[in-house]
DNA sequence: GGCGTTGCTATTGTATACAAATATGGACGG
DNA sequence: CCGTCCATATTTGTATACAATAGCAACGCC
């Protein structure tokens, strides 16, 4: 089972999950005693995962002490994409000479996988959201950037990709799976202006897309 | 007095030191347990440090959970000066129509000190160093983005800062306040393209500078 | 009635005790 | 001589107890 990790790591996934399903809506207060008792474990690995939650900036803190949901807004929003779309590209740029053969067969079962998700009579949404995630890893694993990787590991996707995942039709998700494998001929030839400027624009049309489907949904996604 | 800080904290600042020093080399072991008898606190704070110092790379986790000091090498240190270029370069342009009148003239008076710095007999090398952090730091300020500030912020500066100054002429001292000048002028006329520009290449060109001055220095310099 | 003060409560910070996991060193057998 | 395995020691992970601090409300004072 999963559950066989470490407390804090549980503590970090669960109290993540609260935030994420908005049971703890932005803004709501997170005492460690409280959430203690809803994990299950004793507040100092709650701690740890409120500080590492912090870093991330799933949560803020308070003139002292105390800790609440964070709130993303529009502007939020629309900067952590230009963010990952500046170092994301920047990633692809170094994979693009590091990339190993390995990786680049992994890749394109992934996108394969990604394709595949999306052609049934209904979208397997969850598949193309993981293998989506898969593929995203992959390429900043390629860059072999520990500072990079840690950066981008912080930079909270993973709510704004459910949720746009979940707005995008069909053809958005073709469209996605057809950058990506272009992104895969840009590493096949080892040129990472290609690769930075496939990925560049593949992060941003995916956010504006997001933005354009529905722009009153934006300030709801939560987050700093 | 300063020690009215938390013991956390302070327990941070202390076994920084003790990495930026040089007294606890790269690769030497960290134990929970002989840090907090250095610092004087107990275990509990001292853990906390070091979970904030591996988000910052200082310190490095082993297989199993050990913490070792971090080593830097060539190519690390060129990508966090990178990684800076690209960041710092979009919070130039961020707060190039976000800056404050304010923190206009703020930045004018620490550019003043800064150069100011350098022109007596012997150049102030420590006042340089606080003088252009504190430049850096209003500029990011002014970029008004949390995110981007918390990754900027773990993007361990100061050992290869205080390192670097140390290497330069007067000369390069005061081109880099002349840099300065001309960013500032680019806020002052509110164009995010120039202030994107001259920071990307102040920042460059104080790492080339760097890195032609004693090339063999370079993975000397602490960090992963 | 406004307002500061005081005591209480809730919450975070730190220390310590204990449990689990991992490395270490030596005995033993090949 | 080398490797394997077990006992032990070291180190990290977690729980709990206690201390300090901030928020809050009731109370009295002016």
């Amino acid at each position: 089972m999963s559950s066989m990790s470490k407390a804090s790591e549980r503590a970090y996934r669960e109290i993540r999950g609260l935030i994420l399903s908005g049971d703890a809506p932005a803004g709501s207060p997170l005492t460690e005693e409280a959430l203690a008792d809803i994990v299950g474990v004793s507040r100092t690995p709650v701690r740890e995962a409120l500080r590492r939650l912090e870093s991330e900036l799933y949560v803020v803190r308070s003139d002292s002490q105390r800790l609440f949901v964070a709130a993303w807004g529009r502007d939020d929003l629309g900067e952590m994409f230009t963010l990952r779309a500046m170092l994301e590209a920047h990633a692809a740029a170094r994979a693009a000479t590091r990339i190993t053969l390995a990786e680049l067969e992994e890749l394109r079962a992934v996108n394969a996988r990604l394709a595949a998700s999306v052609i049934g009579p209904v979208p397997d949404i969850a598949g193309f959201v993981a293998e989506n995630r898969r593929f995203h890893e992959i390429v900043i694993a390629a860059a072999s950037s520990p500072r990079l990787s840690a950066i981008l590991a912080s930079l909270v996707e993973q709510p704004v990709v459910r949720r746009t995942a979940a707005r995008y039709d069909r053809s958005e998700l073709a469209r996605s799976g057809h950058e990506h494998g272009e992104l895969i001929q840009a590493f096949a030839a080892q040129d990472p202006a290609w690769a930075t400027a496939v990925m560049t624009a593949h992060i941003r049309r995916a956010f504006h897309a997001f933005a354009a489907a529905d722009p009153a949904a934006v300030p709801a996604v939560p987050a700093v």
